[in-house]
DNA sequence: CGTTCGTTGTGATATTTTTTTCAGAAATTT
DNA sequence: AAATTTCTGAAAAAAATATCACAACGAACG
């Protein structure tokens, strides 16, 4: 019997692809606080996963148990089991792959930065920032350099949805002066820049600012020189075990910022959103079924 | 007291002289393999503690609980609290914002996310993409859709460091069946597909299968359609409270890789890494001093 | 455009589980 | 040692839970 090494888990997982709709929501559902709602009812667990009772039956039968008592049994078993054996510990992340293993090291590091980063950003500041980006009758600009480009992008692509007035621009191009030509003084530039800080993303922004531009500022720990002209600095944290600096903490800043802006106006941008969603339905570009 | 900080375990020691011979006989057993017994039938817990179906009534009635349901469901609560991670704990992540503030929101989902996605992500799996995309001898393509191609170019910009033979697609584009004229089946293709799954990134999945090429996928917690025919699936989750869902995670996997990779041939990597700071310090794109 | 298949949920039925009742056993007191 | 109180467990009543059969729905196919 190869159950023994098979946590009921792993077989959820492993089953995934074989299972209906239906089925798959609820699975989610047990997974997402395993094994506790697993153990409850069956009709609680229904309910819970929106999906109806019999659904819940026809699962767990699909799962390889006579029943629904049996997979619960099953389920306690494992439990049991776990609490027992002290090597069970959740002292890693992926569990099943060594405490040195990358994966666990990286998420170690990740979640490391993204507490120091959270414990020292001033609230207000961050507040101050999303009001800005969110002012409608401010024009926006957002710069990313030769990596932090991508962060730029993906900020864009949000803002683009959420309100009018949105450009991004690369800072490694050469074209960029002419963005800044008309320039006014109610701009907002959102500007992002790490280490290795790079020369055109400080000029550029130092000409911003001479044309009356407020700029915002997401940097490292050790600040982009850029700082020191930003209206608005936001820095996160970035060191992991990698040659490479990690943006994740940055990400996160950046689309919890994308989230407040969205909240500040939302009946406009939901407007907007909506609109959004007829045009691309119109493009077939995505799928009509989940 | 408030029972929010004490177990139901520290109740029934707290209450065991209160409780009657054969009471503290079934207390015994409940505490010989907590919580597993107590989440059974009332009536196998009897039995298994020698005692009478009432006794277990009662018992749970004294420790302030109206009834065993009441009791199994304040049961499964605490064990869903002790799954979580203590690192989960944090009320407040950025200190001086109000709990609710969307910094401490936003923060707590993207942790959960990260917990949930390593906590099911195969360890084997993910060693065997990153040799995949290690390997010099076959071809990298990297595929993203319209808002995932900034992981697709994240990945990229770091891979072309780390490796050569490179290529970012991206799938809302038009010209990319070009590129997939001349792929070998040693070809090895990483797609971003996350909800919505776009149909041009569904096709041109396919086509890169039909040309023998290997598959890696990066998709959500829901899997984009292309985890069929995907070679290696790695999925995250992305729920947040917003509009749209967080990339964070995934970019956490992305970061892994890349650190990963790098590591499995370090010798090559690190020269090519020492040749292209030459290449930029003559371009004076970036600043000489931090 | 209609047909067919698989999936899903509603309602009825059967089963299990929990609660209650009550009588006998054990312990304690006088 | 008898009376009283408290505890315990068998069995029945009540409640809930799980299973089943069937109809409605929606997607895929011709």
């Amino acid at each position: 019997m190869n159950d023994a090494t098979l946590t009921i888990a792993d077989r959820i997982q492993q089953k995934l692809d074989a299972l209906t709709r239906a089925e798959r929501q609820l699975a989610h559902s047990i997974l997402e606080n395993y094994p506790a709602s697993g153990l409850g009812p069956l009709t609680a667990l229904a309910k819970d996963a929106s999906v109806s009772v019999p659904t819940v039956a026809r699962m767990v039968q699909k799962l390889g148990f006579k029943g629904y008592p049996e997979f619960q049994a099953a389920l306690r078993e494992e439990l049991k089991a776990k609490v027992k054996n002290p090597i069970a510990k959740h002292d890693t992340w992926a569990e099943g792959a060594p405490s040195g293993h990358m994966l666990n090291r990286f998420t170690d590091a990740v979640i490391d930065n993204i507490r120091h980063t959270l414990a020292q950003i001033d609230p207000d500041a961050f507040d101050a920032a999303c009001a800005l980006v969110a002012d409608r009758d401010r024009r926006l600009c957002i710069v990313g350099g030769r990596i932090t480009h991508t962060l730029a992008e993906y900020l864009f692509l949000h803002m683009q949805v959420i309100r009018p007035n949105v450009t991004h621009i690369q800072s490694t191009s050469n074209a960029w002066p002419h963005y800044l030509l008309d320039t006014r003084d109610s701009d907002v530039f959102v500007i992002f820049d790490m280490r290795r800080y790079e020369n055109n993303t400080l000029r550029l922004a130092q000409m911003a600012k001479a044309q009356g531009a407020r700029i915002i500022l997401f940097t490292d720990q050790w600040r982009s020189p850029v700082h020191q002209i930003a209206d608005i600095s936001l820095s996160g944290r970035i060191v992991v075990p990698s040659a490479w600096d990690s943006v994740a903490t940055t990400l996160l800043l950046v689309e919890t910022m994308i989230s407040s802006v969205q909240n500040l106006n939302w009946d406009t941008t939901k407007d907007r959103m909506e609109e959004l969603e007829g045009m691309f339905d119109q493009t077939k570009l995505f799928r009509k079924f989940t």
